[in-house]
Parts: structure tokens; C-alpha cells; sequence
DNA sequence: ATTATTTTTGAATAATCATTCAAAAAGTAG
DNA sequence: CTACTTTTTGAATGATTATTCAAAAATAAT
């Protein structure tokens, strides 16, 4: 076997779901084993470390993150309605019964104290997602207007993440939403 | 002895600053050993296990907040600006060097995937946080009025718990708040 | 002072943790 | 087919985990 038997990708996959869910810490590396029917051996050849393991399954998560904004909003007729359409995909996953917040929020959390590795590439990758709204808010504003609006709008975002859980007052949560961003074309889609 | 020789509101004081800080996962009892100087035997007669201490904590920490909010509401000149020096209170809490976000919202995010106790505990305790928004916003407001406002306050105050990491950015958060809650009394204190 | 009750002590326990490693297996190259 | 390299296997490792418990110590009750 000169060449891998598994898919690499697949194992990311398989376990960010893991770490997602239930974060570093509650999640064991034997969980890892039984959820991808790998020996420990070949994980910790293709991946060296727990800690290793965990920041690929991030970076996946935060690639395919950026992707999804990029392409949201390229998608839409204006900026403003491609984040307009996110706010709503996310108020969807809110919805759903195995919702759980949003990966890069969680990892930072869990990581703040020690402010080490995860915590700052965390960090920085939530702040690459508010870069991004940033650059496409400059096609609108000016500069000081766009990276206000891109606080504002990661502000609404992390409440968002975290309000998700009550999943019973999510309306108001709309309305919140609404009148915290009133720059954002709500009414007409 | 049949007396304990230790304060016990003094042992929940100290746990409560490692769990705060680290969460439930992270610390270790090992932890707690050593930071409160006692044995592992006194700790489990006191207090059962690991979980009950922590909720022990959290209970103290829901307590202290929820007081601290009718203080401050109670003590300004209107519902409004007690609000606005909350809010206040929470950018300089996140400008501190060791700031550590919510304590019930990291307990919310750490165990929302089992569901248990200690994600409905702190999760209730949310809720009440929210309803005593409500309660004193009833008091300018009529019941739908104060119900959406006390949800977007939430809204924005979840935010800022995630936010106030990025220490770098506090003055558009604060802008950000401004514009997210025009209801609030910003200008005149 | 004596007995009874409660608390402290701190080593012991058994489970679980991340990680390693030598041997076996499976591929590739010549 | 042979020699070589890489991967898989899965038991073993040693550290750490939460928790327990019998013995000792300290207080309270009589």
C-alpha cells in the first residue's frame, strides 16, 4: 500500500463533523476512530496530531464558508440582496433540529483562554469573513461606510450564531435582524 | 469537624473563574484541586461531582448577573439609559486583557449537542436574562413593542460576547450598537 | 470526658485519554 | 519475481481523567 487507502478529504469531512458538534475537548480520538473506520495509526500518519486533525477539519469548514459568501452574493442582483439571502440560509440552519452555531464561533470560545494556535487562526478566519463583506460593501460605500457596515453586519452575524439555539422566537429574531440593518434591501426579492 | 472548615461560596467563586475562563472540558478537577487548595474528598462531599460544581458555578454567575442588571436599570434616570450603561459596561469588560466573553453563552455553545442538563440550565438562564429585559421594557412599551425589543437587544448583545474578542475594532461595534438599537438613548447621559 | 457525627486526608481506583510502534500487508520499481 | 517503500494494523504505553474510600482528625452532643 505505497499509496493511501482512504480519502483524506472524507476523514476532514467525518470528523468536523465530530468536532463541530460537540468541540476539541468532548471530542476523543477513538470517537474519530469509530467515525471513520480508520486505526489510530493511520490517522496520526496522515494527520500527526489531535490538535493537527482538528485545524484541517477548521480550515475545510472555513474554506467552504467563504465560498458559499462569495458565491451567494456573486449570485445575487446586488450585494446587498446576496446578504440579505445568507442572513436568511442562516436563520434556515437555525431552524433545523441538529443545528449547531457555526464552527468558527465555537473553536474561538473554547480556545480563548489560552489564546494559542486554534484561537488565533480562528480569530483570523472570522476576520477574513467580515474582509470579504467588507470588499464587496466598497461597490456601494465608501470606505468608512463599508467596514462599518461590515462590523455591523459580523455583529448581527455572531448574535445570530448564538440566539439559533432559542429556536422559538426566531421571528423576533427576524424582526431584530431587520431593524438592525435597515441599509439592507429586506422587502424586494 | 463538624463544621466544614471552608467557605463554600468561596470554592464556587474560584471554580467559577477556571470554568469561566476554560470551560467544562478544559478543566480538570486536578484544576480545582489546585486552585482552591483542598482535596478531592471535600470538594465531592461538598458539592457531589464535577457537573454539580460547575452548575454550582453557573448558578452564581446567572445570580450576580441578573442582579447586576436590575441594579444598574433601577439606578439611572430611565429603562433606556440603564440599558445604554449595560451596554457600556460590556465593550469595557471587552476591552480588558482578560476577557472571557459570557460565561452562560460558552456553557450553552459547549454542551448544545447533548442536549443535557447543563445546556438547558444555561439556556434557561438566557431566557430569563431576556424576560427581564422585557419586564422593564413593558414599563415605555407596549407587550409586542417590548417583546421585539428585548429580543434585538439580546441579538446584539450575543454579538458583542462573540465580538469583544476583536479588540481591535471595539469603536464600530459601538457604532454598529448605535445604529442596531435606535431606541436607545445614546446621546443624552 | 466520652461518645457520636461530620469532615479532612491523600492515596488508590478504574476508566479514558492521546499517542506510539513493531510487525504485517500492500503497493511500486527494477 | 525481487527489493524497496509506504501504509495499515491493533495492541501497548504512559499520562491524565473523575471519583472513591478507609483511616484520621476535628467538632458537637451528652
Amino acid at each position: 500500500m505505497a499509496k493511501a487507502q482512504f480519502d483524506k478529504e472524507q476523514v476532514v469531512d467525518k470528523t468536523l463533523k465530530l468536532f463541530w458538534k460537540q468541540g476539541f475537548y468532548a471530542t476523543s480520538m477513538q470517537n474519530v476512530v469509530t467515525e471513520t473506520s480508520l486505526k489510530p495509526g493511520s490517522i496520526y500518519l496522515a494527520f500527526g496530531s489531535k490538535e493537527a486533525l482538528f485545524k484541517a477539519a477548521l480550515e475545510h469548514y472555513a474554506q467552504t464558508n467563504l465560498a458559499q459568501i462569495r458565491q451567494t452574493i456573486d449570485s445575487a442582483q446586488s450585494v446587498g440582496e446576496g446578504i440579505c439571502n445568507l442572513l436568511e440560509n442562516m436563520i434556515e440552519q437555525a431552524e433545523q433540529t441538529h443545528y449547531c452555531s457555526c464552527f468558527l464561533i465555537k473553536t474561538q470560545l473554547e480556545f480563548a483562554s489560552a489564546k494559542g494556535d486554534l484561537y488565533q487562526f480562528a480569530s483570523n478566519k472570522l476576520q477574513q469573513v467580515e474582509a470579504l463583506f467588507n470588499s464587496y460593501l466598497r461597490y456601494e460605500y465608501d470606505e468608512h461606510q463599508a467596514a462599518e457596515k461590515a462590523t455591523s453586519l459580523m455583529l448581527h452575524i455572531f448574535g445570530l450564531r448564538v440566539y439559533g439555539y432559542q429556536t422559538q422566537q426566531l421571528d423576533k429574531v427576524k424582526a431584530g435582524l431587520r431593524q438592525g440593518l435597515p441599509w439592507l434591501p429586506w422587502d424586494n426579492q
